[in-house]
DNA sequence: ATTAAAAGTGGGATCGATTCCACATTAGAC
DNA sequence: GTCTAATGTGGAATCGATCCCACTTTTAAT
């Protein structure tokens, strides 16, 4: 491999003179750096990223963790990530936890093992171990989904965008909604999308039943039987809200096997899968957290923070609501 | 940070003793390590990955550069390359082109800047510069998806599946079966799978019509547009093969707002969205490559190659068709 | 008891860049 | 024509690891 040292005795000036120009600071004359390209041009040189980093502590590189690339919510959160990463000359270092709590923490010491400049985090969980471990770090942390103490943060606003869908069923006519969640584990989705589903129907005077409460863990399967668990009840709900696109998709399959129209004999509603929603048959209605906008906002932040600003910041991104004809 | 020599120093021992117990080569005795153990601990040292990989020419990173994430095609890839480079211990740096040509071959260079033990690449051309570029890289380079001269690569049936696919269309009764393809800049969808498409005509003796072949670029907007040239056109067709699943939620897209029922009206056929074809509206008839294992297959011997194996090996990789009722 | 092999340890060179510093040359100001 | 500032250059230290080599101590074999 070419090294700078080649590129200095070819070109007949000395190294530090070749780095002067490589990094255009400090002063090369003009027939030098012509020289000095001439070289690279003919050998193909290029600079070796880890010797560099290794002097000046900066790779260039962040780090991200997200439970599983392969649902549409975590690869258009990817594509806003990779947007602002490419405008401001980062890479990307991708990392998958399938939903493995330990993981988190191992990749966040991995992470800084091979020295990325900072870490986005797909939150999944605020315990107390993973919050320590990001004070820990050596380079920012910056958090996606969960309102994570003391770190830089963006979440979505799962009350708001909850209650306004609850409500708007509600009003639809629907009296007996069901409800499939996740554990608490996950505050965001687990405690306040609940939270925000329970004092809606407070507020309309509709009882909150538990047995139509179910919960699943994220996957298309766990949807399934969370639904079928619902519609094996004695009396049967009127409507069901999903708290996450994955499960809708199971929910829903369990309803069309079962020969169950949507939404004459049961309405639904959803988070995410915006984007495929409007080819599902009904069209799903459905929040669309704007998954891209959130993946480029979170990653402002961490550019924000790398260029040395160290206030820790607390946003919550925004939402729309996609009708269709699920309800 | 935390150095080896810190470590040292506070364990009394060595640096060089201290690498030698982390890489477990040499000897070490039992109260060293221990020492050295608690040392580690207590210090939540790790060793930086620049220095080390300065010495050894070793990042454990793998560079993966693919069109765009958030498909449901690319991202089983990219679930099917992390399993097997988790295995491994390997990391991934994920790099997205947007379908800019040129950004292939830069990210070949840059990947390369960054030490990358080896590059996967998921192939859209077979672009004389882009081979080239491949033959003069220093690392490994493995393509996914193309039949990439001289590199070891992957490349999915797509001559059988197609060809596969269209007679099972014309058995089931249709004879004016229209064609969206893709410019033949990529030559596995945009040559081999229309060269499938117009041989299974003929072979059945029937008019190869070029009004009935369209293209597009991929995006789901120019499938529909895609279909719409076709269904303005002054005889419709009885069926559509979309060579992409991105394009064929297009023109889906487009019957559905034109009130066009499939299969009633039109048949449609695709390849990919294999994950969610079945949740839309009629069920896709599609063919899935199995991109997981495509991705886990291509890694593997992208693995093999790091391992000292310096043949080039072909493969292609398989599919299975999954019927559905669009036909 | 002698000796060779095994076990254990530390020093120093090295990887390929950056960066500080000393020094030489040139240009411009008076 | 001096003097200072700007321009231009190379040497050497440094980043944090690996690993070869030299050396000492222990163990085991004869």
């Amino acid at each position: 491999m070419t090294t700078i040292n080649d590129i200095a005795r070819l070109a007949n000036v000395s190294r530090s003179t070749v780095s002067r120009h490589l990094n255009k600071n400090g002063y090369v004359s003009q027939e030098a750096q012509e020289r000095i390209d001439k070289v690279i041009e003919e050998t193909g040189y290029f600079p070796s990223q880890s010797a560099k980093s290794l002097r000046t502590k900066k790779t260039g590189v962040v780090g991200v963790i997200l439970p599983k690339i392969s649902t549409e919510t975590a690869s258009r959160v990817v594509d806003g990530i990779n947007q602002v990463l490419q405008e401001n000359d980062y890479q990307m270092l991708l990392t998958q936890t399938l939903l493995e709590k330990e993981k988190e923490i191992a990749f966040i010491r991995l992470l800084q093992s091979r020295n990325v400049d900072g870490i986005i985090l797909l939150g999944t969980n605020t315990d107390e171990a993973l919050v320590e471990e990001i004070k820990k770090s050596d380079v920012p942390v910056v958090v996606l989904g969960q309102d994570m103490p003391g770190t830089t943060s963006i979440h979505y606003p799962d009350y708001k965008a909850t209650a306004e869908m609850i409500s708007y069923m509600i009003e639809k006519g629907y009296r007996d909604i069901s409800f499939i969640g996740v554990p608490e584990d996950d505050p965001a989705v687990g405690i306040v999308r609940k939270k925000a589903y329970i004092d809606t129907l407070k507020e309309h005077n509709l009882p909150v039943l538990t047995e139509r409460i179910t919960y699943g863990d994220f996957s298309i399967n766990s949807g399934y039987h969370a639904m079928e668990t619902i519609m094996k009840q004695s009396t049967k709900p009127d409507a069901v809200f999903v708290v996450t696109d994955n499960m809708a998709v199971g929910a829903m399959q369990y309803l069309k096997e079962n020969h169950y129209n949507i939404p004459a004999d049961i309405g639904m509603a959803t988070t995410g899968v915006s984007r495929l929603s409007k080819y599902i048959e009904p069209v799903l209605t459905t929040i669309d957290f704007q998954n891209e906008e959130a993946g480029a906002a979170i990653t402002r932040l961490l550019m924000g923070q790398l260029n040395g600003y160290k206030k820790t910041k607390k946003l919550t991104h925004t939402y729309r609501r996609l009708t269709g004809n699920s309800l």
